[in-house]
DNA sequence: TCTCAGGGGCGAT
DNA sequence: ATCGCCCCTGAG
């Protein structure tokens, strides 16, 4: 019996529990002092102590260039922080919290997961994401506990409203097949790597279900635009509230004003603004 | 038990 | 350019 079935990684400057379990991923979950998060290839397994990592990822083990690129552990946060503190809302966020970062996830997964999250609450889109990879995902057991990846796209263009219905996804049923449908006919998956910032939100706009907002999420949280601030109901009110915008500003012109104002770092700022004003707090999502 | 709004977007004016 | 509506759930 080997000792340990896990690695172990120097990780600096990284709030494990706040990024994960924050507003941008909705397949993270804590048990037994590990969070545990699913993909559509990879069950991931985490733990920090202190500047430690231990870590491994199912099925396929030791996949380090995975995680390093799904942890984005490859940015210069200190410069990252020293950029976007512009004022003290930033700062105060900073603050309350420290080395909350951004992830780098899966496209198709962050695409179908927002989908979701139209007019719904985190703790409902957590739900669907769930019941969708227990009721299309493949099962892996993992420390005797049953897991399930993120269904593939393929599998979700071909499901029945009706069962998708059963995931709790109401009205955004036929969006999200259809967008399931799109991603896998463009081939989008693909192709969206190498676009512009302006083409990749036009492609995404395409797409029945998403708009303005969930363009910016699936583009700061899985295409890499780190100047992409996800323009919420949060944001706006942050927007009009402690920075004056008019509360009638056009999202692409609220776009513009963020890429200068926080030198293309606006998702970053965005996340830590975005935690600061919901108030969120991590251990609502631990649970026995 | 009931009301209400939630990380928006769509379709009709 | 505005505006009502959408499924469902947890919170109050």
């Amino acid at each position: 019996m080997q000792k340990h079935n896990y690695n172990k990684s120097i990780l600096t400057n990284y709030n494990l529990q706040d990024t994960l379990l924050g507003g941008q991923a909705f397949c993270f979950d804590f048990y037994n002092e590990w969070f545990y998060g699913f993909t559509q290839n990879r069950i991931i397994k985490l733990k920090q102590e202190k500047n430690n990592l231990f870590w491994q990822t199912f099925p396929k083990k030791d996949d380090f260039d995975f995680l390093q690129k799904y942890l984005k552990l490859n940015v210069n946060y200190n410069e990252i922080l020293k950029t976007i503190s512009k004022d003290s809302h930033v700062i105060n966020a900073i603050k309350k919290y420290p080395n909350l970062r951004l992830l780098n996830q899966d496209f198709e997964q962050t695409l179908l997961s927002y989908i979701i999250s139209s007019n719904n609450t985190i703790k409902n889109i957590r739900k669907s994401v769930r019941l969708l990879s227990g009721k299309f995902g493949r099962m892996l057991k993992v420390d005797d506990m049953k897991f399930y990846f993120f269904p593939n796209t393929e599998t979700l263009a071909a499901a029945k409203i009706e069962d998708l219905l059963e995931c709790k996804l109401g009205f955004r049923a036929k969006f999200f097949k259809k967008a399931a449908e799109h991603i896998i006919s463009q081939n989008l998956n693909s192709k969206i790597h190498q676009m512009t910032e302006h083409e990749a939100r036009e492609n995404l706009k395409i797409i029945p279900g998403i708009g303005d907002k969930i363009a910016d999420c699936i583009m700061c949280y899985s295409l890499g635009f780190d100047n992409v601030i996800p323009i919420d109901t949060w944001v706006k009110k942050i927007f009009t509230q402690y920075y004056n915008l008019d509360p009638k500003i056009k999202s692409e012109q609220a776009r513009e004003w963020s890429n200068e104002y926080f030198e293309g770092l606006g998702a970053w700022a965005g996340q830590f603004l975005f935690e600061y004003i919901r108030g969120f707090e991590a251990k609502k999502y631990i649970l026995s």
